[in-house]
DNA sequence: CAGTAACCGAGACGGTACGTCGAGTCTTACA
DNA sequence: TGTAAGACTCGACGTACCGTCTCGGTTACTG
């Protein structure tokens, strides 16, 4: 009755040295420092390797291309800040503080940098869109949908309104300012909320 | 690459040659196939210039560099196709054919190629930006505010509308999708111009 | 792209900017100081071209790899001087001078790393070998050996002496001594011309 | 004898694993196979200890550098195999057959290889040779030697005669002809000999 | 006979150099 | 004199090795 043989070695123990996690690190703060001075595609994996004192077979070590390296630095948060969508109890101020935030992020210089970067990256390469999606986009895709759900709970959203539809147009408005680097004013923000609220049609009497 | 058709009157000319707008043209040309098929950070002016048949520094008399040849081909409409916005009297109709009409053009691997690369070098480079938005997308913008402009006197949509938001939201669903390469439903897109009519906003009975 | 040029262009004027010889020969001078300070497999294109002031592509466009610009640097002197044999009368003492100007030639360390570069090239690779032998050896060979047969006409020298043997022996005596970096005396020098003209067979009384 | 404690541990065997033999052999083989396969410069470290089977800090923990292997391998004779020189009673014979020999030797695509990656070897690096002159040539020039002298001895070599002389350029022509690559025909090794024993010299009637 | 020190295969590490390719500039021959 | 062709410098690419440094694991002497 021997128990669990040397079943648990498969995964965890393969010979040799190990992989240095801390080059890792070290990688992908210089690639966020890169892209955030230099942009996409003027990323020079020579710098970068310099950069985190490191040689660059072990970035290829890691990832297999530039695109790879830039998405793991997303999704690992290394690259992009986190969001969070507040609940005070007003979901369309809640909406409107996350444009906000949103905004006033990417206006900075390095942010927007970043933002721009994956942006590149993103529309450069399928891989790298599909673990932007997977990664970064559906996390704050769902965390605006819960907020607006709790909102349509609380009475202050109808039912059977397409709150899909919602995000992204959320999402595709902050989207298409980063890219068109236009720094919308605050009215215009609070337009945007009205319009996905209350709509444009007009009423009938 | 054509003959000029006057070329027995080179006698009177200067010395020199005059043949200049067909090798322009025929640099565009091949920009667009090559953006299509590799994307941005691919480009490779060599390749341009022997497609073109047409020698580097030539490419280098008309552009500066490589972010404002791929400018100029989209603001001479060389690289994107223009979508018009229909008018038909119904304005919910229109824009739903328009986003329709967006979604089915960048699904096709040549428009939406060319489409991401040109959001990558507008990512890239500020100067792109500024030329993209100019001459790009202020058309589209345009065209789209003047049908909900004209659906507003015909009294399909209330007045005070945010009309601009209302722009914008179409035009960064468009792009986020693009982006992302997913492509909505039509029901999607249905619940998309909904959400832009009517909100979401419970109604007081 | 049409075809009625003058046929004249065929083979001397390709059109295009001219290869510099300004830079081949900076390329040659930089490979001969590489040499004599780091040997041959120490040798780097990279140090090459920046000492050269040169793009490491243009070391590629003249030589396809690095055994060939070894090659090149040989067989245009660029690297190695050039011994002459001279012609005092008397053939011995002229093969004993020459014997000594090549030791002591080699023993610097400069022409004795370039030397010592060249055999490694040598070595290597067969194509260098045969580069060697048709521009470099064959020279000192001729050399040596028109100095003997008007040694020979001048009745110092037997008929039906085999010269070819000897010069290979004079060369390959200083070939052996380079590569093991020994330094024979001036006695050995002496012996080795008497070993070549009086022979050590035992003499019939 | 009491207060130093360790000091027993002079003797020969050290705490520890012993160092394996096995493996110090297996490298030998596996240098001798790259050298003759690939030469000196291409020389690979990786290789050598994949095909050995062995970790490459153990080519470190036996030799301090590529340079000091391939001398290593020179000097136990895994890598060049040694030519005698036979007694016949008649000197000049036994001197062509060792240079027959030699280059029939020679001309073997692997046996050149190995000995011409030696040259390199030995021109690269001023240790190695040090360790190919004290254990490979001179080896060589010892059993020449003792045969011209027992030849002397047998009245067949004049007494005063400059042997070693003639063991430097009966080793240079071989040299100088695996440089090379040429093949002597037979008719030159024995104007060599005749050269070597009866001399250039015009004799005094 | 249990400790333990040096060994072992394996392979990741920081570096250096490779040979190729692209950007943007400059030069030559031709039209 | 403008154009194609293409060589130029510069610099990044992704790969291959070097010589070193861990890993987990294996002998074989020592206490």
């Amino acid at each position: 009755m021997h128990e669990d043989g040397p079943v648990t070695t498969a995964r965890t123990a393969r010979p040799g040295r190990a992989r240095s996690e801390a080059a890792r690190l070290a990688i992908l703060d210089a690639t966020r420092d890169e892209l955030a001075e230099r942009g996409y595609d003027k990323l020079s994996l020579d710098r970068i390797a310099a950069a985190a004192g490191v040689g660059k077979a072990t970035i290829y070590r890691w990832y297999p291309a530039k695109a790879a390296l830039v998405a793991e630095g997303m999704l690992t948060g290394h690259l992009l800040p986190h969001l969070e969508v507040a609940d005070t109890g007003d979901v369309r101020r809640d909406v409107l503080d996350w444009l906000r935030a949103s905004f006033s992020t990417f206006a900075s210089p390095a942010a927007g940098g970043l933002i721009r970067a994956s942006i590149a990256a993103t529309a450069e390469d399928a891989a790298v869109a599909e673990h932007y999606e997977e990664r970064v986009t559906s996390v704050t895709r769902a965390a605006l949908l819960a907020r607006l759900e709790s909102g349509r709970r609380a009475r202050q959203i109808r039912d059977g309104a397409p709150l899909e539809a919602l995000v992204e147009s959320l999402i595709g408005t902050v989207l298409l300012h980063v890219v068109t680097r236009r720094d919308p004013g605050d009215a215009a923000l609070g337009a945007t909320v009205e319009l996905l609220f209350d709509g444009v049609a007009a009423r009938p009497a």
